[in-house]
DNA sequence: CGGGGCATTGACTAGTGTCAACGTTCGTGG
DNA sequence: CCACGAACGTTGACACTAGTCAATGCCCCG
């Protein structure tokens, strides 16, 4: 019988070495004796519960965190407007990269379902990476990789109609649960319609009449949270189609 | 009477030491001799004109740049469909880090007026911030500050109509501007109203027609691509307005 | 002087947002 | 264990923002 991660000990289950993720996180490629002073540096994991708060809008940036387990999202509050989706973050993500050299935090972190997170404190992680020019590179990768997500999602943003929207995140969820060893084709969605829209600036009606034309039109089959993709190369040419918005090719 | 930067041999006037650039550039706090480290791994400004590319979609990734004068655009070509502008980049401001840790450059930035940058090729960076950790500290806050502008821009494509867009737009310019030193209220837009209306996900027409709104208000002037802003609060007021998009508050 | 890129303006319309009503699921507490 | 309520999701009707197409004018450069 597999022991079941959330009843036994975290203590000993979250040892980088002995970690699953091992291979998507953020000491991806550092020796032995690297991996057990960063391991070193790692405030043990903490639980989380179905919207609790990882860290909120304004708090003082002190972490980063990896997720281990369980999904979260992203949000900022902005001047009397509804909060607005920003990330979403699975296993192996690395959360809090915009918070560096500013004092507080850009948004509030909360989890999507039960979670477990590592924490890293920020300064302690530096003082890591004044030795391990490994993990300096790695961090780099991590934020720049960001950057460029962050930019295809401008580009989403700016440029495409609803169905390339959702084409694009349903695809984007699927790719990223691949990378985890999960079924690309059968997933849960963690977050709500709500979410997804304002994620993708579109409103959760939208979200929902999509999502169904998606299922009538036998690409997808949603119930409820669960979706299976039966058409991903159909996906995949709705998404990239030239005809968005103010295409003019 | 000044002389006038491109006119002079621009291999003295780079010297980072004497840059007028030396407080929003990378380098800040470093000290002295640190400084004259930096400044030897500078590859000597490359003058560009109108139109020219610095980077083009796809190149290998091998340095940052820092714009020293004129301004330039990345725009990233996607699958038949048209250019899409991601950033605007002034004086002081660091190009490239979204190619970090990647083979290709993310998008082609291409100079929208006559320019001058300084390069840095990126192995040299990293060997140099192996020893300055201020150099390191100066990396992480330039990439996690755009992570904030970046998620700035993706609540703003997504969540706000096209007049709280194009006062944004304005605003940002003018902020940029007087950080800078130059009129926080009167300056040139050296990019056309197409790139303005792809950064912000905006068809060009309505790019003019809200302008045009904007002077019948007389918020602000605009002439061809010189804009006075007469209203700064009332355009302050517009942009973080609470009725944007599915707002339900 | 002519041409091409850029900007403006108008007419029309498609795509989404908004509002509203209703159905479903889940969790809580009696 | 069941009943209830709240949160979530779906669907329809309608309105309106912003995109598309098209015509025209402006300005700079060769």
């Amino acid at each position: 019988m597999k022991p079941e991660f959330s009843r036994r000990q975290p203590v000993n289950e979250t040892r980088c070495e002995r970690c699953s993720l091992h291979a998507r996180c953020l000491p991806l490629g550092l020796d032995l004796k690297a991996l057990e002073s960063f391991d070193a540096i790692i405030e043990r994991p903490r639980p989380l519960k179905r919207g609790e708060a990882l860290v909120r809008q304004g708090d003082h940036f002190e972490s980063l965190y990896v997720v281990r387990s369980g999904s979260l999202k992203q949000s900022v509050a902005q001047e009397g407007q509804r909060d607005q989706v920003t990330h979403f973050y699975l296993p192996g993500e690395l959360v809090g990269l915009d918070g560096i050299g500013d004092t507080a935090c850009y948004g509030s972190v909360v989890a999507l379902e039960s979670a477990f997170v590592c924490e890293l404190p920020f300064s302690r992680l530096e003082d890591l990476a004044e030795r391990l020019p490994e993990l300096r590179g790695q961090l780099y990768r991590c934020m720049s990789r960001e950057l460029r997500n962050d930019q295809r999602m401008m580009c989403l943003l700016s440029g495409r109609t609803a169905d390339q929207r959702l084409a694009s995140f349903v695809l984007g969820l699927s790719e990223r649960f691949r990378a985890r060893g999960c079924s690309p084709y059968c997933y849960h969605l963690s977050m709500s319609r709500s979410d997804i829209g304002s994620y993708l600036g579109l409103a959760l009606e939208t979200v929902s009449r999509v999502l169904g034309r998606f299922q009538d039109q036998k690409l997808v089959s949603v119930e409820g949270r669960e979706l299976t993709i039966h058409e991903h190369a159909a996906l995949v040419a709705l998404a990239e189609e030239g005809v968005g918005r103010h295409s003019g090719i």
